[in-house]
DNA sequence: CTCTTGTATCGACGGTTGTCAATATGACTT
DNA sequence: AAGTCATATTGACAACCGTCGATACAAGAG
């Protein structure tokens, strides 16, 4: 997907005017998480903690290239972090980028809270 | 693109575990923001508060179709309002909406507060 | 070093999506 | 009724994305 990471580029959507830069990098990081694997991927790292990819082919029902490539897409965006031991992947949530796309949608500002 | 209303399907992304159904459902519904185009549109609408809709092809910069088109995504997933005035078609964003695709990146649950 | 195993990459295919030109629809005007 | 203007729909095309089989890469085991 030639995905970048999630950076806190702008304001909420509903507060500022969004140019067409800041628009085109805030939809470039919701398409990371409108996949309902992304999604699935995401709730099952973020229940388990801590997970090997081992663990993710058979729950996700897909393949492991799938898998994989969902994963790499996830973790470009930063909202995963992926940690190599040995021959395994593991991986945990990081909530900080979600909470970017969250505040974006509107709602409390995550630090400048007057 | 086939939209169906956002609706509050599913709990918090990181809380709960996503069956296949609601993460469909979710990653449709993230979507309908993960576009450029459309983005720009939520912000522009917000910023007026009402719009008509022949004010917004010229500061997007698209054709009046394309505008047309993610209009009807935009209101077909109940993000905006759409009112006919006579000729004009009038716009108004629903926060509401909004508000129940943040409360699915987490954060603090709309209702369930302990 | 060779074999096995977990993970990433490559190449290809099918479905989806954004875009525009052309056209249709609907509403007001004269 | 005919004309005009704003909006919606249609059809078509190019680009993009998710998926998988095949394969390459990397790390431990024997």
């Amino acid at each position: 997907m030639d995905v970048k990471a999630i950076t806190n580029c702008c304001g909420p959507v509903l507060a500022t005017p969004l140019d067409e830069l800041a628009a085109t990098e805030l939809a470039a990081a919701f398409k990371v998480i409108a996949d309902p694997v992304r999604l699935r991927l995401l709730s099952l790292i973020a229940a388990a903690g801590e997970i090997c990819s081992c663990d993710l082919v058979v729950p996700i029902g897909k393949s492991q290239p799938t898998i994989s490539h969902h994963m790499s897409v996830l973790a470009d965006a930063g909202l995963v972090h992926r940690e190599k031991r040995g021959k395994w992947a593991w991986y945990s949530v990081a909530p900080d980028r979600l909470a970017v796309l969250r505040d974006a949608l509107g709602g409390v500002p995550a630090t400048a809270v007057g």
